[in-house]
DNA sequence: AAGGGGTGCTTCGAATTCCGAAGCACTGCC
DNA sequence: GGCAGTGCTTCGGAATTCGAAGCACCCCTT
């Protein structure tokens, strides 16, 4: 597969041709499975095919990508027994991602006060399209999820 | 273009089939440009095209499909003159990134202290392949950047 | 009136990214 | 030997993103 440069402060990045630090970590957490990745390996090192399954099966392909670019961006590394760790850089980003965390909660919450305006108001339409349901590719990749009980705080 | 439905807790997400709010937030986040429209969204309503260029001139269908996006999850909101605009919950998102971008910085600091070493290690053939420089393609895009200087703490 | 510049979006085909199935090499156990 | 697990790689297809062109509308100037 393609190997798009990994988003690093100072090298030109979607969104900034001087590589602005801010814009380089946007762009670098702003690729599919990115964060679930940071997420996972905080929790504790993990191999590969472990690794791959607590982000719910997610392609192996993509996720070897991400391990070389989190790698490459200082934060993750593999350790002496095989597993992939974050780096204290890399700790450190998952702290900062706390606050995102507990947003999150607030978002449900909110979002459970006022569950039947959530789909109207300018988005109507798109609402409606969406709620057509997932492709059957989608199904069938969820169906996958071999974890009963999600890790988390 | 597809309209893959809108991650939000309570739905099935990339990443968990009950919806679980950290892993829509990770989703919804995950997506590109989610993050930069949030943050400059932060700093001022704008409208459509000034959004677009703040966003270094980000194509316009997606931009469009990703406030559709952030509308329907209740991030933002159209006001009365056009402009769009973070609601209260987005803007709670936006000061819960602020970690991350102070994070960032400290990643720029540590990547400044030791820039020759950040290609190498396991990564190495993976970057050699990244510097080969970003594809033309990028180059016209970043070639767009209308702004001298980026908005931002 | 026409023309030009701006606005908010939409459409469409191309480019890129992501995906999932299959594969390979290796290890350890029965 | 077979089987199950490991860490990756490959490949073609699906999905997402992209960027150019377009449309409708508005406002100002000539």
């Amino acid at each position: 597969m393609n190997a798009s440069p990994t988003p690093m402060p100072g090298r030109p990045v979607r969104g900034s041709t001087t590589g602005r630090s801010l814009m380089a970590a946007l762009d670098l957490f702003g690729r599919r499975w990115t964060l679930r990745i940071i997420w996972e390996l905080g929790n504790e090192p993990l191999g590969f095919r472990l690794l791959q399954r607590r982000c719910d099966g997610m392609s192996s392909s993509v996720l070897q990508q991400r391990l070389r670019e989190l790698q490459e961006a200082r934060l993750a590394e593999v350790l002496r027994d095989g597993n992939y760790t974050l780096t204290p850089l890399g700790h450190d980003a998952r702290e900062s991602l706390g606050p995102v965390i507990e947003w999150s909660r607030r978002w449900a919450a909110e979002l459970a006060d006022a569950p039947s305006t959530a789909a109207e108001g300018a988005a109507t339409a798109s609402a409606t399209g969406s709620d057509s349901g997932p492709r059957a590719g989608h199904l069938r990749f969820l169906a996958r999820n071999h974890r009963t009980g999600d890790h988390g705080p």
